[in-house]
RNA sequence: CAGGUCGGUCGGGCGGUCGCGGCCCUGGUACAGGGUCGAGGAAAGUCCGCGCUCCACAGGGCAGGGUGCCGGGUAACACCCGGGGCGCCGUAAGGUGCCGGACAGGGCCACAGAAACAUACCGCCUCGGAUGAGGUAAGGGUGAAAUGGUGGUGUAAGAGACCACCGGCGAGCGCAGUAAUGCGCCGGCCAGGCAACCCCCACCCGGAGCAAGGCCAAGCAGGGACCAUCCCUUCGGGGUAAGGGCGGCCCGUCCAAGGGUCCCGGGUAGGCCGCUAGAGCCGCCGGGAGACCGGUGGCCCAGAGAGAUGACCGCCCAUCUCCUUCGGGAGUGGACAGAACGCGGCUUAUAGACCGGCCUGGGUG
RNA sequence: CGGGGUGUAGCGCAGCCCGGUAGCGCACGUGCAUUGGGGGCAUGUGGUCGGCGGUUCAAAUCCGCCCACCCCGA
């Protein structure tokens, strides 16, 4: 993931898979995987950031809930994550 | 029941919730809502064969390439079906490989061996004192390969020289079969191998590919070379011709107007069509040994642009791993892969499940 | 999507058309020479010929099928 500040109330998410992760069908399947995770944590996140999610090679295989706890994990060391309203997701 | 073998089918199912792409409708336009459809048996490799489009109307020859037992199927094939011969594996069902021509010609056959396609090293026999000369191919030896095997007759020694049986060979005859071929008779002992080396014979193939090709819009700046004819004329005619269409060459043929061809330079990187209703899929009936063919009823089944078909939850089925008190329990959660002119094949990848035919072994009646 | 090419020693390449011996340069080992190093000379090591089948007595070479990499085309 890499993180830079976009002068804005806005957050922008891009994702990307290389020709590396596979061929064309894995590659949607691995943006597919990471634009599902983050929808998640979405409403959670502070404003005025630009994300861009790069995909690895074993991504495809690891599956959503997998990907959405790295993701999770990747939020956090960034400091991008509201705490309150993610504690209280946690809880629900 | 167990093991095997061949052929075929499927390759997750149901319900719910979020998504993605095409088309249609509505609001109305950088969007939203509704409806509907949305990967495969290999979509793959691009190894063959077709359709389609352009190149001239697809012509002739050469070169080049492909196929190669026989008959059939097909739009066509190197594919499929049925049949034949020879070899190998398997108790069997069955599997698997090969198949025009080596008296049309050329070439090659390393090493070894006397000799590799026409011969005689050792040996055997005869003549001879010996060198040697002649006969011979049974035995030895070399090799991947050296004039068939066994027994006999015969001989100086031997040999298909001759005989019997077997093996192979024959473009000889008869019968069966559409044919490959099979069976019988007869003949004579007949000289290797490689045509996935050139070649010969028969048949087939023009080249390129949807970035084919067609239409529209936008944009730009021109420059150079060659040909476009020239020559002779006794006015009948005769001679000469660049370039391109024609993506290997030749012939043939076409282009010739104020035009053609080539080179340099400049501009564009947009839209529409082609683009999916087809050698189509499913069912039934009929023909056929089968591949397949004919008839009939129903169905519409992705089509975009650097390109969409996935995720989560619950239940079920199958897999794999572990535990087991053999009842089951816990976890895992599916294989290979994925359209971009379209079809028919081949080849390659593929966890597993199901159905049917046949064979072998065991048990029971 | 379509068309074409390459694969041989650690590296770069011959050999393949026309079948029998795998060779060249660099690198590497040893020795000579030098006070020592480089260079030189001599000598040596090292290759499943991308993989699997087939033809052949015999395959890097001929014929199929796969694999990997590279190039070209509006």
């Amino acid at each position: 993931m890499l993180v830079a500040p976009n002068q804005s109330e806005e957050i922008r998410v891009g994702v990307a898979a290389g020709r590396s992760v596979g061929p064309a069908v894995v590659r949607n399947r691995a943006k597919r995987l990471l634009r599902a995770a983050m929808q998640s944590f979405l409403p959670d996140l502070k404003p005025g950031w630009d994300l861009l999610l790069l995909a690895r090679k074993p991504l495809p295989e690891a599956g959503y809930w997998k990907v959405r706890a790295v993701l999770e994990m990747l939020l956090e060391k960034a400091h991008l994550l509201m705490r309150s309203t993610n504690e209280s997701r946690l809880r629900e």
